[in-house]
DNA sequence: TAGATTGTTAATCGATTAACAATC
DNA sequence: TAGATTGTTAATCGATTAACAATC
């Protein structure tokens, strides 16, 4: 079954209305609710369900708890994910600094870099130098790395952590990486995504 | 004309392709090399010009000088876009930091945050109170905010700097914003980025 | 000219939306 | 029961792809 993706954007959306639902004290909801929270229709919020046979009751709509429970499971929710960060420059380490990772139950495992003065082998969370990442990445069974490296340096990186063992990068050098069969690339992209913002606001202000 | 977001993003992609083509010492493209570099067909590539009426020679490719001039208008790179930064937390100050911006023509005009301790009104990249925003926008016609403070915070600056005339907002908090009538917003959520990945490696882990 | 490439039209594909029977 | 909501099917929409005439 091939899954788009955006029907697991939307479950993590799902996701994350659902627990502020329940902080409000919610126990149930119809599709309806969600489908306003998240920003879609209530027929899409169903047929995402469905397609993971997920199901309520005729009039009754939905459980939040086990729906919370369902989404959880799909999206590898119920257990840790250790991800690595390679790169230790300005938007690596906000990343690993970052604190909203943790509650969403990704911890960072280590920082990686080359430059020996950013090593900092017995911090809370160790920066080690690149030359172990592959004994870090097979000991500790990582599969998904954060790629903060300068642009030039991206693509080599990339097939190294992927010749480790490495399944999924989340990549913010703003080229295009060509990944390895069987390694999946997302990619963010801090100036394209500015780059659009900005032409959408110039046509706004042109056709007003 | 109502253009597809994707379309931008593509006109984005293309012109980082060319400058690239260029610098390899290329004078002309054929849609065919262009769809390569950025990984669409060759269809694709001149249904996007033709949108924006741009043209190439029936035999002869595209000029890259050419063709950059115009994608460059479109996107509005033919001037120096100034933006501002909400929040110099962690991911903030990363941002303000950030040298990728201003090879795009991007210029961080300066940061702001509500904690005195960050205040810094002499740098080369000021950082104000946030009182001052409204003054700031007004004087130096900014139209772009990026937003990067906490969650709770998000919805009420939002708010704040809409109403002072930003029109664009890329948000960095990790949850839905309702935004203003003409204001748009575009989010970066580095969370539901990662969980996508996760989902994707695990399915891919699973199917093996 | 022959071959290659553009620009555009028609066909296909996939995702979203609307509608509604089933049913609680 | 009557009313409301789910789950699913069919219709619509939009974007991508394929095909090809025009032409350099």
């Amino acid at each position: 079954m091939i899954t788009a993706k955006n029907c697991i954007i939307r479950l993590s959306r799902y996701k994350n209305a659902l627990y502020r639902l329940q902080t409000l004290g919610f126990v149930k909801v119809f599709s309806d609710n969600l489908a306003d929270a998240v920003g879609v229709t209530a027929a899409v919020v169903r047929k995402d369900f469905s397609v993971f046979g997920i199901s309520g009751n005729k009039k009754g709509g939905y459980q939040i708890e086990i729906l919370l429970e369902k989404i959880n499971s799909i999206l590898g929710k119920d257990r840790l994910q250790k991800v690595i960060v390679i790169g230790a420059g300005h938007i690596g380490s906000a990343l690993m600094r970052y604190r909203g990772f943790e509650k969403e139950g990704i911890k960072i495992a280590a920082g990686f870099d080359i430059d020996p003065a950013k090593i900092n082998r017995y911090n809370a969370l160790p920066i080690l130098p690149l030359e172990e990442v592959k004994d870090f990445i097979k000991s500790q069974g990582i599969k998904i790395a954060i790629l903060a490296v300068p642009d030039i340096a991206a693509q080599e990186v990339l097939d190294l952590v992927c010749s480790c063992g490495i399944k999924g990068i989340l990549n913010f050098a703003p080229l295009r990486l060509i990944s390895p069969e069987g390694c999946i690339v997302n990619n963010v992209n801090l100036e394209i995504e500015l780059e659009n913002l900005i032409y959408f606001v110039n046509v706004a202000e042109k056709t007003k």
